[in-house]
RNA sequence: CGGGGAGUAGCGCAGCUUGGUUAGCGCGCCUGCUUUGGGAGCAGGAGGUCGCGGGUUCGAAUCCCGCCUCCCCGACCA
């Protein structure tokens, strides 16, 4: 464990897992609840899901998607159904054996995940062709039993969005998974300004039950790859497990090609992994509970004129459309705010003191870099938006620069070894599970995923060395 | 599940080896006064089933046995 002293936390390049962990707790985002691998989400973090998700949603139903919601408990021999799926989850489930006072007749299943009993409605919903495309989505939390629970990364329950479609052709379904994939990237990188890498997994890194499987990868400040988002194209599986079809123009019955797709309190992680600094988180602008934070500083006697100062300008943010906080605790001191204020994260700090009211102005100073800025009053909130976005776009380009000082082409085992160690390996594959085992046996690292923006490319199997599938080279890295 | 570490006040820890007054320290908390431009000061105060159960003993936070929990590192996962 390493050591910190009871005011700042564990600098990252000391301990990096004991930075990450201190800093959720001493940030207010989170905390452990009773049961081991459970999580409270404080209102702080809470907030930040709340305009993560708030986007997504946005832009779910800006695709033609309805929400609605499905129940918690599905009854055991439903999971069953679908071979793969069963298995894959198997290991992960919390099933409720007793129930009123007696043991129930058939064991129930709290949901990991919902394919089955949407499957199961969708098989009584949908008839005809006409009744196609069917697209749902619903927010909730599933529970998948943690063997090694990390706050917000890996929780025994865990809140997300998981869409469902069902469509008539295997074009659309697969269609339909690239949009999914399109509007995650764009709260990824919009958003949450981080950058992703998008594309397929390979057969052994795929959703259980899935045909093709879209991850989103991105690269946390230690190097690892984190998976912030996937979309799914299941083909006819579950269609044909729970018996969604359909008559067709020309009358015959068809199985429907069915797409799911998530999006979890996971990515919170990835922004605090992203961007956190030895200070403390950074928050993106554009999901920051406070954009702004204003501290009024002076003795209690001349504090009446700073406070009314104070809340004048939050005032004139908040009509800029800013979200703004007046810290106007009189019991801690000015230092104490600015050092809490940096730990949680906030882009904007503006002081404001009796210097600054007499001289009509105020001090401005950036999270990410700790310039102080003295601007005139008026100015403060007239530049405060484009700041804002400067702000935003500074992360996100960080984010990606750093991924690209952390990337390198690998065409051996030690290159690859060398290249995971400290970030992503860009490498060949023939496409032989056994070479994905010997990789991981190596050098600890995986394929992340297949990029969709990557160059086509043909080499040798960085394992084997024998021909490379996928016409181009699949990232590797170690995943959280 | 395997390996390592830890359970003592809200948090972080000391005390345990070598049993013995009323179990300490820092931070935090409460009250008052002074303070406030980078984690304020002084004074006073509150706060403890020493993880749980059993045993040894005149006497256990301390020694012995059993159990539980949490954290960290490895194999599966959004």
């Amino acid at each position: 464990m390493a050591k910190t002293n009871e005011r700042g936390i564990t600098p990252q390049s000391e301990d990096f897992s004991a930075w990450y962990n201190e800093l959720v707790l001493r940030a207010e985002l989170a905390d452990r609840g009773p049961v081991r691998g459970t999580m409270v989400i404080r209102p702080y973090g809470y907030r930040i899901w709340e305009l993560l998700s708030g986007e997504l949603d946005r832009l779910i139903k800006a695709t033609g998607h309805e929400n609605a919601y499905f129940p918690l408990f599905i009854p055991e021999s439903h999971l069953r159904r679908e071979a793969e799926h069963v298995e894959g989850f198997s290991p992960e489930l919390a099933i409720v054996t007793h129930a009123g006072g007696e043991d129930l007749e058939e064991p129930l299943v709290v949901r990991p995940t919902s394919e089955t009993v949407i499957g199961e409605m969708y098989a009584r919903w949908i008839d005809s062709y006409r009744d196609l495309p069917v697209k749902i989505n619903q927010w909730a939390n599933v529970v998948r039993w943690e063997l090694r629970p990390r706050l917000f990364l890996r929780t025994t329950e865990f809140l997300w969005q998981e869409g469902h479609t069902a469509h008539a052709t295997e074009e659309e379904a697969v269609a339909e998974m690239m949009v999914a994939a399109d509007f995650y990237q764009a709260v990824a990188e919009g958003f949450a300004a981080m950058p992703v890498l998008v594309g397929d997994k390979t057969p052994s890194e795929r959703f259980a039950g899935a045909v093709r499987t879209v991850s989103l990868e991105a690269m946390m400040r230690d190097g690892r790859a984190l998976q912030a988002a996937t979309s799914h194209y299941l083909g006819t599986n579950f269609a044909r497990a729970f018996g969604i079809e359909y008559t067709g123009i020309d009358g015959v019955r068809a199985l429907c090609h069915t797409s799911s797709w998530g999006m979890s309190t996971r990515m919170i992680g990835g922004v605090i992994m992203t961007h956190g600094d030895d200070r403390g988180l950074v928050l993106p602008p554009r999901i920051a509970p406070h954009q702004v934070v204003v501290v009024p500083i002076g003795r209690e006697g001349e504090l009446g004129p700073v406070m009314a100062a104070a809340e004048a300008l939050a005032a004139e943010l908040t009509r800029t459309g800013v979200r703004v906080h007046v810290d106007t605790r009189t019991h801690v001191s000015a230092g104490f705010k600015f050092n809490e204020w940096e730990l949680r994260g906030v882009p904007v700090r503006i002081e404001l003191g009796p210097r600054d009211l007499a001289a009509g102005s105020a001090v401005v100073v950036d999270r990410l870099t700790g310039t102080k800025t003295p601007l005139p009053m008026a100015e403060v909130s007239a530049t405060m938006p484009a700041r804002l976005d400067a702000f935003q776009t500074a992360l996100f380009d960080r984010a990606r620069d750093f991924r690209e000082a952390h990337s390198a082409t690998a065409d051996t085992l030690d290159e690859l070894a060398e290249a995971t160690a400290t970030g992503f390996a860009w490498a060949f594959l023939c496409g032989d599970p056994a070479c994905e085992k010997t990789i991981q046996e190596r050098t600890g690292a995986t394929p992340r995923c297949v990029p969709r923006d990557g160059a086509a490319e043909t080499g040798r199997c960085v394992a084997c060395g024998g021909p490379a599938s996928y016409g181009r080279r699949l990232v590797f890295g170690r995943a959280y």
